[in-house]
RNA sequence: GCGAGAGUGGCGGAACUGGCAGACGCGCCGGAUUUAGGAUCCGGUGGGGAAACUCAUGGGGGUUCAAAUCCCCCCUCUCGCACCA
């Protein structure tokens, strides 16, 4: 922003002395954008008063994780929504806009243990940096607001909603595998397990682990978290149809087989009740509860299960494997035949899905019909297409296989019953015999919330020897992160290692009693933010329910894409279980979403650890905040991801330069003209400009309204060749042959 | 494999409900300015043709007075999920 750079905004030279020629003369951005940042500043132009809220219009960005510099590929985010709310201002609308810190996580304790340094400060120094950079891009936001989810006045509140869930039976403690390190003897997250299963720190393949874990009962809300996706008319489709295939809803029935020789029962799951009588085998996943007991004693196939349980867990494979299977020896007894099938165990089936076991129909399933084939298990039919053609015919290995819907046959007493009527007739018989039922499963799995880290909120949970897992009173929140701890992962949270922290009195019976030293994932946090916005300071509740009724829904949520599975389906099953709780009053919490792509260079996503970034700062001393905001929203339709090109940065620093001469060289004369009346007949330069100016009007206003800035620049754009061209054209006819100067 | 989206100049991309394909920008070419280069400003710029014209929106068919846009078949790419029983 230096003078003396020679492409610093020159000094405007009104009197043409020679210094600068007029088609040279620069928009002088280091002058004018702070001068209007702080005249916004002054009005309070972005600060809201909450008491009305009719008309209101309340825009959020998805808070950003404080990782230190943003840059430009951050920018087009906050850019983006920024234009949303000014338009919105200029329409009248009430803007609520704001911004938080989602401040929990462990990039920060890396770089506490990298840096030798407290994740607290590390969080704090790059918030403030951040805030700056905001401030800078000239983003309108109420800063009166912000929150940081690592400070202990909010999350109080993210502890306060675990009990809740609690107290309603909806977090609860169970057993869950995990990434561990043996050689670091540490929980790794799915992004520290690098190449084929090995930490990403000291390259040791990763094994999994069970430890009892906390988790948010997320699957009693599958079904209204599935039923309310059709409520969000302006969210993307292809957001929702990513959150309608992780719910991953599918009807079927539950069978139960009777171990032959023992009073065990095994437990399928099956979409295909109909194909029961050409079940030829069960197959259980490699994890099943049942293998242990199933298959006591036979070492072999133990090992078998625990090696094919590990390549399940790895899941980094390109294409599917070679199925292998081992049969345990045991048989189950048909529930409508009373035949003996085996029972086998085998990797194509996985625990995560349905119960982990399932019957076997090689006729009319190509996964269990390649499997038969490769261990010369008996194939069955039981279905008859019921129209010729291709139609529920697939190919394994060269064979056909069907297995569509038709009419079954060798059947029993369900023969000539269509796949459907079938479906129905036997699960009803099978309920009448309390050996099954029609059922609805879900992929949703219920929510792990533990993370056996430092820098997060807390989990608000005492072990008592007496009184088992009692929680902590809510007057006694917030439980406060003890400072200063080891950082070293030591494969617990390195709160275990802090006597001060783990030693209480159990809140029942006062005798010595541990707290958890978990704490919570930072998905916790972020699954309620946008209501403490409303009073971030409030110390006495989590929100306030009149106002935030009043508030939200937020009309218009951006973010990342990234984001579109977890921490919206999060946030959607939190607000519904604080509906349920009466303290909300809306089921979904964001009206409208709107994803944007991301800012590549180089084809790759602008990453600092790519070292492909752009620093904002740099462009803004170059050019000015306003060349940047315009070249981002030229950039490309703001949905898509968008190569970075410098080149095109000079181009929108052209068109401002372009902008500001035309309003130097005829400013005067549009002010003056605009309180003159119309003349009766308007030149035919005055027609162009008037619709020129009225095409660009309407153009714009529609592409505001549908995300369309590339285009609503690009009509800009055009307007000003269009008054540009009209200008030299009436000089020419003013002064014809007469030189200026 | 399933699901979603996308294929248009040298490049990013426009084209509202079927109505002049290529807006706008980058690049390139020419001009002005400059000792020169850069920067800046002005103009030109899909292919072929001297021209009238003509050919062009991944490929092939179709509907229509009229198709980038609608229908059918095929190809390619991107993203998401993935042995979902």
């Amino acid at each position: 922003m230096t003078r003396s750079d020679p492409r610093a905004p020159a000094p405007p030279s009104p009197a043409g002395d020679g210094t600068a020629r007029p088609d040279e003369e620069r928009y002088p951005a280091a002058l004018i954008e702070p001068k209007w940042r702080k005249r916004w500043d002054e009005l309070g132009l972005f600060r809201q008063d909450i008491t009305h809220a009719e008309n209101k219009f309340y825009c959020l960005n998805m808070f950003p994780y404080p990782s230190g510099d943003l840059h430009v590929g951050h920018g087009r985010n906050y850019i983006l929504g920024d234009a949303v709310v000014r338009q919105a201002m200029l329409r009248g609308r009430r803007v609520f806009a704001v911004m938080g810190w989602d401040a929990f996580g462990l990039p920060a304790e890396n770089a506490a243990i990298q840096n030798k340094t407290h994740p607290e400060k590390w969080t704090l120094r790059n918030i403030e940096r951040m805030r700056q950079q905001f401030d800078a891009w000239g983003i309108g936001l109420d800063w009166s607001r912000e929150i940081a989810s690592c400070h202990p006045g909010y999350y109080k509140w993210t502890q306060w909603l675990f009990l809740k869930l609690y107290e309603r039976g909806l977090a609860y403690r169970g057993k869950a595998p995990v990434n561990w390190c043996p050689s670091c003897q540490t929980v790794l997250a799915n992004e520290q397990v690098v190449g084929a299963g090995e930490c990403e720190r000291c390259g040791t393949p990763v094994i999994q682990r069970e430890l009892e874990q906390w988790f948010f009962r997320i699957t009693a809300y599958a079904e209204r978290l599935l039923n309310d996706l059709s409520l969000l008319t302006d969210w993307p489709e292809k957001v929702r149809v990513m959150q309608h295939n992780w719910i991953g809803r599918s009807e079927g029935a539950e069978v139960h087989w009777r171990v032959d020789g023992s009073r065990d029962e095994l437990i399928t799951f099956t979409t295909r009740l109909d194909t029961i009588y050409g079940a030829t085998f069960l197959v259980l996943a490699p994890n099943h509860p049942a293998v242990e007991s199933l298959t006591a004693g036979n070492q072999e196939i133990q090992a078998f299960a625990a090696r094919v349980a590990r390549q399940q867990s790895d899941r980094r494979y390109d294409q599917e494997p070679e199925k292998e299977g081992m049969a345990t020896g045991k048989s189950a007894i048909h529930p409508f035949t009373g035949a003996k099938i085996p029972i086998w165990v085998a990797n194509y089936v996985v625990m995560g899905y349905g119960t982990g076991a399932v019957q076997c129909v090689p006729a009319h399933d190509t996964r269990d019909y390649e499997f038969a084939k490769k261990y010369a298990l008996p194939i069955v039919s039981v279905v008859r297409p019921s129209e010729t053609g291709d139609e529920g015919w697939e190919t394994v290995d060269g064979d056909r296989v069907f297995v569509g819907e038709g009419a079954v046959f060798d059947s029993g007493a369900y023969d000539g019953l269509t796949t459907e009527q079938a479906r129905e007739r036997m699960a009803t018989d099978l309920a009448t015999r309390r050996l099954g039922k029609a059922t609805v499963q879900y992929r949703l799995r219920d929510w792990l919330v533990s993370r056996q880290r430092y820098w997060g909120a807390p989990i608000p949970m005492i072990y008592c020897d007496t009184d088992g897992i009692v929680p902590v009173p809510e007057s006694d929140l917030p439980v406060v992160l003890p400072q200063d701890v080891e950082f070293k992962p030591t494969g617990e949270s390195p709160l275990a290692a802090k006597a001060e922290f783990v030693n209480v009195t159990c809140p029942k019976c006062g005798r010595p009693a541990r707290r958890e030293t978990d704490t919570l994932d930072t998905f916790v946090d972020s699954s309620w933010y946008y209501l403490r916005f409303l009073t971030p300071r409030d110390e006495t509740k989590a929100f306030d329910t009149a106002l935030v009724n009043a508030w939200l829904p937020v009309d218009q949520y951006i973010g990342g894409v990234e984001h579109a599975i977890l921490h919206l389906l999060y946030s959607r099953f939190i607000t519904k279980v604080f509906y349920d709780m009466k303290l909300v009053s809306f089921v979904e919490p964001f009206r409208a979403l709107f994803t944007q792509g991301m800012i590549t260079r180089g084809g790759v996503k602008m990453s600092k650890s790519k070292k492909n970034t752009v620093a904002p700062d740099e462009l803004i001393a170059k050019y000015g905040t306003d060349t940047g905001r315009v070249y981002t929203m030229f950039i490309g339709p703001p949905e898509k991801d968008a190569e970075w090109s410098d080149r095109g940065v000079e181009g929108a620093y052209r068109f401002l330069n372009r902008v500001w001469r035309l309003g130097r060289a005829h400013g005067a004369l549009v002010k003056e003209s605009a309180s003159r009346p119309q003349p009766a007949i308007e030149s035919a330069t005055a027609r162009e400009i008037r619709h020129a100016a009225h095409t660009a009007l309407a153009r714009v206003t529609r592409d505001f309204n549908e995300f369309h800035y590339n285009t609503a620049v690009a009509a800009m754009m055009e307007l000003v060749n269009t008054l540009v061209g009209a200008a030299q054209k009436e000089e020419a006819a003013l002064a014809p042959g007469a030189p200026a100067s």
